[in-house]
DNA sequence: AAAGAGACCAACCGCATTACA
DNA sequence: ATGTAATGCGGTTGGTCTCTT
């Protein structure tokens, strides 16, 4: 049990310049983890719990600070149709993003469905359709998600991606082609581009990605 | 300019899982 | 094998900021 977990007094709401300052000394000297020894070592009145979230959330040297990019957005939303609200595994292919802001960016952008929420989510769609290639499809449902999981670890480990570079992720339309091209043991055939199948495009695609949203809410 | 609504974000809580004695 | 502490995760809340009327 953590030293003031019993006694109860662990400081609580917004973090000072101070207390951020301690923490992050702290894990400078000492490395990630014993967040429970933390209070201990440094004096600062906040639970194990709290320091690892303020670390994690917060303070992280790669965190990536601002908005989130069309293609992040794009990512999102796909691995959330795969994956439903496993925030910390989508935050996994986003390097620099938390699973709290990737969580938090799902709620405020495809949680409420007001007219003016459905418009800005169609813009978002339109604008990563623009870097979506011309393609034949008809529209399929897709598989089950345990499935897809599988076809998306796949994925990574066929193209040795590094997902811990923050320049190097999977593109959304990169991502669909592999989704819907693996074979049963998920592994790529040898197509030319051209022969992919890409099940979204156009209005379908957009559509799809907002029926998605609103049906896993 | 003021008030209300909505968007955004940080942080907490409770539960589940993991590690360890 | 079991109990307990530590850690991780997802849901939720509340405060602040921004936009609209």
């Amino acid at each position: 049990m953590e030293q003031g977990a019993a006694a109860g007094w662990w400081r609580k709401g917004p973090w000072t310049p101070q207390e951020d300052e301690l923490l992050f000394q702290y894990i400078s000297q000492n490395g990630e983890g014993r967040w429970s020894s933390v209070s201990k070592c440094t004096g600062l009145k906040r639970s194990g719990k709290s320091c690892r979230l303020r670390w994690v959330n917060y303070l992280r040297p790669d965190l990536k600070k601002g908005q989130l990019t069309p293609q992040e957005e794009g990512i999102i939303i796909e691995l959330h149709a795969l994956w439903g609200n496993k925030w910390s595994t989508i935050a996994r292919y986003l390097p620099g993003r938390t699973d709290n802001e990737i969580k938090n960016y799902w709620r405020t952008h495809f949680k409420t469905r007001s007219p003016s929420t459905h418009l800005k989510k169609r813009k978002i769609l339109n604008q990563q359709q623009a870097h979506r290639r011309p393609n034949n499809v008809t529209i399929t449902e897709p598989s089950h998600s345990h499935d897809k999981e599988m076809a998306f670890s796949s994925i990574i480990d066929i193209n040795h991606q590094s997902v811990s570079s923050s320049d190097d992720f999977v593109a959304p339309f990169e991502m669909d082609c592999y989704l819907w091209n693996l074979d049963d043991d998920h592994h790529l055939p040898n197509l030319m581009p051209h022969e992919y199948y890409h099940p979204f495009e156009g209005d379908a695609a957009v559509d799809y990605y907002v029926q998605t949203a609103e049906v896993l809410l």
